[in-house]
DNA sequence: TAAAGTTTGTAAATCGGTTTACAATGCAAA
DNA sequence: TTTGCATTGTAAACCGATTTACAAACTTTA
């Protein structure tokens, strides 16, 4: 591998020159311009990235940092900043933690040390959000995605959860249910609570009263919804008229419970999810899902927008940017 | 941000020995080794990657680059990288081309530069030859997963698609199906050919012939499948016994199409996929697809383990590691 | 022809680390 | 007391680029 000096020499000037042909600067005649090119070519040249940045203070990347990315759920948002970072000239490095926390730590760590020229995070939890203060105090740029650090300003992309789950309640009672329950999803996580608030709120503001079994806690998980659902068949108990899930994926996994136990929906239980997090599949597979929809697309590009905004004007006040969620009904109910 | 100067002057001491505690390397009294420890600790320092890398090197970071990350088919094989990398050590950034070759490329381009110590890419096309060639030239560590070189010495973890293509027919015959067709995957990509090939030699080796429709063709995608299939029912030809895929996702598509003309698979057509690229959902969904299962998760794990050893040993003699898929029967074929 | 201005090129500092060669120190053995 | 050997510390070169300050050469202009 030559470098800029090996280029340097056999052009017969000096680094300087090279690099303003590399650079495309001014200050170079046509005629060693021309020389330095021709040598470059013949000794397939490649800049070296890593001294570049170094002395640029610049990378032209961006990092994001997810919990896993072998998730579905996640594809509308990687598209939303891709796509966005391909127009802005940037480059997108995403790694994925595995689910544990440990190990995206690491790779924010990793890539904050000047890999990249920012971040982007999804999803807080306590174990980091000292990781993201500090990140703060080293005025390193970056942008959380559905996580707020409590007393920190950040840049934050959110979703108004509270506002979808009042609006999806909201629908259920309108249709006439009363017997409504929620299945929660992962109580780790503060979307979670939003989300159960604003069934809460719901329900108490049109005074209906949350009936047995009112709420079931389950993760963001299929398994989760199948293994409530289940429970809950079996139990013997009333079967609640129409579900509030906090999450697509439980509502999935309990129609598959319902399916077994011959349960109809919406005829049986009407249901609906949160997250729009689809199957990449055919319409057989289930009865269509009606949900709360999040703008993943538009989330991930504006995440992209404000990250690339904080790198370019160090010092900007934070921004916090939320999305309203939209209701979206289909078979599951109308 | 302090760099390593700033430490040592805090500390009274040469950089030199500054960069022996970073690096946990003898020659620092216990006295100074505590005393620069604890400068760094009260200044938040962190070393910076790019200059640390300049001098040694070395990343201890690989790339991942991918026509699209948003494809559950590359679940098992990320998750296959991430495991094998976590364990040795090293971090994996992963690109994204968004099935734009050319994307793919830039990245290619910049992550050898100097970010990464060698890349795993996947699958080759035209397009992308030449840089592949160049990277050789370069002795930039690199593995190719499904995609050769023709005529090029180059690090591969492929699939013998020809073997399982052929057990997958061979299978349908020994069950006593005869009038057998095959929906091709894309044919811009070799295994493709490879599947193809194997279905016709496991055809004519049995010395059943292959009748109308034969062989239909889809790229990678369930419309295609879908829209072939419902293409095929509509034509009021003759339906096959069964359908051999070249691919998973096309093989959702026509049962997607069958479902609507209300034909039973396998009692009306028997179906074999290629790849087990499942749904993340539960089983209500289709009739389970028998398939040729693809051990991605080895494949990608394999494939770290190969650029690893290449990267610690350059000049090593390029290794081909070939893996056998697996005839799965599910539901679709028995 | 001299003075002033413009191009073009170079040397050297810099980015933030690592590493090598060597000097200084301390301590035990002779 | 001298010799020899670790141990500890430092200065300086280096990794591969960018950038600044300035010198040299060439044009204009008066």
């Amino acid at each position: 591998m030559p470098n800029i000096s090996d280029i340097a020499e056999k052009a017969n000037v000096s680094s300087a020159l090279v690099s303003r042909v590399i650079n495309n600067k001014p200050g170079v005649s046509r005629e060693n311009r021309e020389k330095i090119l021709a040598v470059m070519r013949e000794c397939n040249y490649l800049p070296n990235s890593l001294a570049r940045s170094l002395a640029t203070k610049a990378t032209h990347a961006i990092g994001v940092v997810m919990d896993d990315l072998c998730d579905s759920f996640f594809f509308q948002l990687i598209k939303g900043m891709q796509d966005t970072a391909d127009a802005m000239r940037y480059n997108v490095l995403f790694c994925s933690g595995r689910s544990e926390e440990t190990v995206k730590m690491q790779y924010v760590d990793f890539l904050t040390k000047g890999l990249t020229d920012g971040i982007i995070a999804y999803g807080s939890s306590k174990q980091n959000e000292e990781m993201f203060r500090q990140l703060s105090n080293r005025s390193y740029s970056f942008v959380l995605i559905e996580g707020d650090i409590p007393d920190q300003k950040i840049n934050n992309v959110l979703l108004d959860n509270f506002k979808g789950a009042y609006a999806a309640t909201e629908h259920l009672i309108e249709r006439g249910y009363r017997h409504i329950c929620h299945f929660s999803g992962d109580m780790n996580r503060k979307v979670s609570f939003d989300r159960l608030n604003g069934f809460v709120k719901a329900m108490n503001d049109h005074m209906i009263p949350i009936e047995q079994p009112g709420i079931l806690y389950t993760d963001f998980s299929e398994e989760s919804g199948y293994a409530q659902m289940k429970k809950l068949i079996e139990s013997g108990g009333e079967i609640p008229e129409a579900i509030f899930f906090g999450a697509d994926k439980p509502a999935y996994g309990a129609i598959q419970a319902m399916y077994e136990a011959n349960l109809k929906t919406p005829d049986d239980v009407a249901l609906i999810g949160f997250d729009d997090d689809r199957p990449e599949t055919y319409p057989i597979v289930y009865p269509a899902l009606s949900t709360v929809r999040q703008p993943l697309y538009d989330m991930g590009a504006e995440s992209v927008r404000l990250l690339v905004k904080a790198i370019k004007n160090p010092g900007m006040p934070c921004e916090v940017k939320t999305f309203t969620p939209e209701l979206i009904l289909r078979d599951t109910c109308r």
